[in-house]
DNA sequence: TATTGTTATACTCTATAACTATA
DNA sequence: TATAGTTATAGAGTATAACAATA
């Protein structure tokens, strides 16, 4: 083995600031990739505690959106959620297999079929719920009640800057315009 | 067509907090669901922005480091980054393809590459770190410069909370355990 | 003709592990 | 034997568009 590159930099200086060139700024500081790092880890985390309970971060989200919408039709439901139809089939067919949502035939329309939260899909949900506040609770730990509001207060600041729909997560939804 | 879902939402009433339903947490304003939804959204604008100069978000955190650890071996880049050597191979082909960066024989080992940035790599990083810059500033658009603070500081100890090491983004970065 | 739901296909992405050459 | 870099391969994920039934 040969010896220690003598380029490489000091860990115990550089590591908790990674990589960074003098006279640039201090990016890892930066709200925008506080904000992807963040964003990337939280999910990370959600997806790993939604498949406690056999779900996706998505299947979370069509359920949330099947409960709030009981019986509408599933174009109806991916249309709000801006889910492309052919993905959306794979998610109800998922959610049907788990037997916490089904599809029942339209009463006046027989291409469409409209969705419906079983007694089971709730429990699932409760507890999908559960485990999601739990993570909530972890990120929010040392803040004090007013801390986090002042938090929630500018990211949301920060959402609109981007023009993001409120309770829309854009992974899964098409491009487009927003919904008027 | 058929009439309107009667089990539609209106729209006026719940577009801006996404579906819910009653007694559910307004997921659309927690912490999690928010950092998810920014981070998404500032990777995505960030990749586009990074698309100008020919990077995605990887090279651009090559490139940094490769400035700040210049003539170190491409494992030596690869083991701070945490990113898989067969990760690397692409990346610096790439890098190298835009005349960005050069390997270079390393001195006493011959299977070991070092990594240099060129004078025209210190343009293209210059360039993309306005970019990143002017992202930076609509994400703040509106904060003062005390909120900025205030936000920088609670979205570092959300990091802590989730055991991330600060400046190392985990989207390109192997599992394992951190650096000592 | 247009729309709902479905299926099939083609594409991207990337991680794993095999391989070469050196140490 | 172990390591640096490279290459090959296989799997997951996803969007696109074609399709069948119905409006």
């Amino acid at each position: 083995m040969s010896p220690p590159d003598p380029t490489d930099l000091d860990p115990e200086t550089e590591a908790r600031a990674g990589p960074r060139a003098q006279g640039r700024p201090p990016f890892g500081q930066a709200v925008g990739f506080l904000l992807s790092q963040l964003g990337f880890e939280t999910s990370r985390r959600f997806g790993d505690l939604m498949s406690e309970v056999g779900l996706e971060p998505r299947h979370f989200a069509v359920l949330r959106a099947i409960e709030a919408m009981e019986g509408s039709a599933q174009n109806t439901v991916s249309d709000r959620l801006r889910v492309p139809a052919s993905s959306m089939v794979a998610i109800i067919d998922h959610l049907e297999q788990l037997r916490v949502v089904e599809r029942r035939l339209h009463p006046t329309d027989r291409r469409s079929r409209t969705l419906h939260l079983t007694p089971h899909g709730k429990e699932v949900l409760d507890r999908a719920v559960d485990l999601a506040m739990g993570l909530e609770s972890t990120l929010n730990a040392g803040l004090s009640v007013d801390q986090r509001r002042e938090l929630i207060e500018m990211l949301s600041r920060v959402a609109d800057n981007l023009g993001l729909t409120a309770g829309l997560h854009p992974a899964n939804a098409r491009d487009g315009e927003a919904p008027p």
